[in-house]
DNA sequence: ATCACCTGTCAAAGATTCCTGACACATGTC
DNA sequence: GACATGTGTCAGGAATCTTTGACAGGTGAT
């Protein structure tokens, strides 16, 4: 039951996680999926924050792979989406981001609209 | 000889690290001076960036404490600064993140102007 | 129907970060 | 003195990120 995996993350992971953990409000948001799941709504409510706005949040911290959010409906058929802190686990340490760095292909993240652009 | 300091950053610094860390410049940047020590100039050309930007990164990097800065002079009398990675080691999981975003004060960062303002 | 919840998306404005091209200063060499 | 190489800083524009206020759609209860 033991179950190490080697931290060794490529560059453009270990850089969506950093980025993505860098910023007050997204640390706050995963501190408070720690405490307890919960759906968009209250959690804003919460952490006092507007809907669109801890959206977009919720997004780019799922785009990392540090929550999961699952889209439930309640018993009174009102559909939730509650999110949750996925088990994750990295080393930041010199070695480490050096076997990183070495695998960033640039445009790591990007939405959509750069595929288009890509294609030219 | 076992020094191993309880991962416990506070929000502050956790949040500078990370922000420090979220850029794929930056990541680089630490990658070079993992190989070797370097002086701006030539790091500059190493990795292919103008000075004034790469003077830049570096100070961020240190004001994140992750690399230190030292003036040397060269035997010829050239002052160089000379750039390596401090031994740093942080550890990302939810019970870490979710301690350290109980003590953030926001205005971690800012350089200065905020002070001025802030006295208004 | 109207209200009270929930979900999601957009556009436009604000605030930051990133980057570049000068500029200033110092020392050793041609 | 004119170069070459080092250091550092500044202003201004480009590129991104952050934030807000609509808007649209859905279900259950009054």
């Amino acid at each position: 039951m033991a179950e190490v995996p080697p931290p060794a993350p490529t560059g453009d992971e270990l850089l969506k996680v950093l980025s993505a953990l860098g910023n007050p409000h997204r640390l706050r948001i995963v501190a408070a999926l720690v405490e307890n799941r919960n759906y968009v709504s209250a959690l804003a409510r919460e952490i006092g924050m507007g809907r669109p706005l801890l959206h977009m949040h919720l997004q780019r911290l799922e785009a990392a792979g540090l929550v999961v959010g699952t889209l439930e409906l309640s018993e009174d058929g009102k559909a939730m989406k509650y999110y949750e802190v996925a088990p994750f686990f990295y080393e930041l340490t010199p070695p480490v981001i050096a076997r990183a760095a070495a695998t960033i292909t640039e445009n790591a993240d990007r939405t959509d609209r750069t595929a288009k652009e890509e294609a030219k």
